[in-house]
DNA sequence: CGCTTCTATGAATGCGTATGCATTGTTTGC
DNA sequence: GCAAACAATGCATACGCATTCATAGAAGCG
């Protein structure tokens, strides 16, 4: 058998059911006019010819894909990962689908979103990736929703929803200072990227507050992976006369792993004793136990959600909303990479976690 | 704006290059019969109304989507986010997308084919899940390729590319003869994966070959992440009669690292010294520092290459093929988890890694 | 019982593009 | 210099379904 099939149609279904091709469409049409017992017979017709019905015929008309597409930067950070899964998962409960553009970290989104308009997609998730302001303006002319996924595009009136990573920032801040610290390293990301930029903006906020000097704060790149800031660390502590800082914030969790093992197993240093340490994000891997990574809980499942909300996928009549920016406050979860302070008054959201590998 | 906005079709083009809408569908199309000039004046037009053509309809007269669908079951490996990333970044290399469908690990797909039929999908690529015999032949009838990745289904005619887990199977168990283990720990997936039964049933054939007693290999079940492992082998060494066995074989590396982990830092074991241990897959966690684990390498750039070979993409009038199983060998990747014997010969093949992380 | 109001149905049309066919103009071959 | 082959183009239609419109029958109402 060939792939040159002619496909059983509604017609054929029709036939065989002994009724209009408007029936067969009905049928499979949820608040249709149809009586129950024609329904019936035209889906046991369907049953018996395997039938589905053509969901690319049907958007012709509809002007609805039911597909959502995701353009993901970075799939060597577990966060996005857990993000890839989530959205896959509330779009199916919703009977859509996800449409993947994997696009190089870092690399514009551009062409993506070129591909992505010729599937007529009822809406764009962007996460991990820069997009010209070109771009969305051309999304909204056409009527695709488009949402930001924890960054934003300075200059752009295109909507988003993202972590207070400032806010995020200063959390992590506020721990090491209560931890003693007073010297300090920042591993960053994608130089380009708003999320890195806002954490060690936060970050560096906070410790200016609190009187830390301007110079006691260092600052190298990671490149958003764990080899990136494995490196990283190697090159920076490869200068024997550079003063070791008391703390390290790796601006996501996935380098700071990548800091820590650096650190631990090239530099024979001692986390929390030597160093202390934290990440933001809060992946699963970190939270095992040769990493305890003390850091920023990102509420994925919030997000993903207000996410979709703000896609409005069930109104497709409404006007897109424009410059929409919904953050949403992290929580900080302290572990082992940070020494607790002696009689320390945990901050009001601060979840403490021991050791959660075990069951 | 409302997203009810006519969109701009072939005619609007056809008008503003003044030919017609066949020209503008030639001028898009490679290889059709259009002269230079008029092409240029289409794209022209094209760019200045920001025309992209639409795909669904295309697709419901050409048959094609340029869409392949990916069946995943588990994110929480990130041997599957790799496979995903590479078959996402090959298709886009074709100008092919990929609509990714999730699936509970260890669920039926049965669900998920229903749904994809209905987005006329080119192809299917099935990871890391059930499905049953009827859906197979019903892509078959419908004329949808599909290809079975690194599994396969037992009395289907689905073909399918994997790993030769079975003689990656051997490839540990002559590595821990080697290194002078006798007593055997399986911790395993799946049981009703293939992958899971195939890579243990080699071991152990290869283990029994070599006079080891069925008695002296053990069997725990670790759902195939890391959690499960890391719950499965304090279940077991907490039952503090059990004699410990001198070498751990996680059936993939995300559980081996999870077992490992449990060993280390809930047991307080040491290894190699105390105990030896490998896994199956070669993700890049299980390079770093602080697993450095032996393992056996999937070549995933083959066996995605070849999957999508099987699919026949670029020849969709072929008969699609039936029943073949192509199993690619698998290369063993020594590291610190097994010590090294003296004067060990090292069997071909072999890769022996010291310490990757560092450039 | 005659009227209106509903419900269920089918025929016909449109969605945006690809393509077979016919037509025109151009080039080739002898 | 004329027939034949060919290249470029437009017209018309098909792809599979949703939906509007018209119609026929059923039910409700006084």
């Amino acid at each position: 058998m060939t792939r040159n099939t002619t496909r059983t149609t509604s017609f054929d279904v029709a036939a065989l059911a002994g009724v209009s091709q408007s029936a067969v469409s009905r049928a499979f049409t949820p608040g249709s006019s149809i009586a129950e017992e024609t329904r019936q017979k035209v889906l046991e017709a369907a049953k018996k010819l395997n039938y589905v019905p053509n969901s690319i015929a049907s958007s012709l008309t509809t002007k609805r894909t039911n597909i959502v597409a995701l353009i993901l930067g970075n799939l060597g950070n577990p966060f996005y990962v857990h993000v890839l899964h989530t959205f896959s998962q509330r779009l199916q409960e919703q009977g859509r689908q996800v449409l993947i553009f994997t696009v190089d970290p870092g690399a514009e989104s551009d062409e993506a979103i070129l591909h992505l308009l010729k599937y007529q997609v009822d809406g764009v998730i962007l996460t991990a990736a820069q997009l010209s302001t070109r771009m969305t303006s051309i999304c909204h002319d056409r009527g695709i929703p488009i949402v930001l996924f924890n960054r934003y595009i300075p200059g752009s009136d295109a909507s988003g929803v993202r972590c207070d990573n400032a806010g995020g920032g200063r959390l992590i801040a506020e721990a090491f200072l209560a931890a003693g610290a007073r010297s300090f390293l920042m591993i960053t990301g994608d130089p380009k990227g708003t999320t890195s930029q806002d954490r060690a903006r936060g970050f560096v906020e906070r410790l200016l507050e609190e009187g830390v000097r301007r110079s006691d704060i260092a600052e190298i790149e990671g490149s958003s992976s764990y080899e990136g800031a494995y490196s990283a660390v190697l090159r920076h502590f490869g200068d024997k006369n550079r003063t070791r800082p008391e703390a390290i914030f790796g601006i996501n969790d996935i380098m700071a792993m990548g800091a820590m093992d650096a650190l631990r197993f090239r530099l024979g240093l001692k986390i929390p004793e030597d160093l202390m340490l934290a990440g933001f994000d809060d992946i699963p891997e970190g939270r095992r136990a040769p990493y305890q990574l003390t850091t920023v809980r990102q509420p994925i499942n919030q997000m993903v959600d207000e996410a979709l909300d703000m896609l409005h996928l069930d109104e497709p009549s409404l006007p897109i909303e424009r410059g929409l920016d919904h953050p949403i406050a992290g929580r900080l979860i302290w572990r082992g990479t940070i020494p607790v302070p002696p009689a320390y008054q945990w901050p009001a959201g601060t979840t403490r976690e021991a050791e959660p590998n075990a069951e």
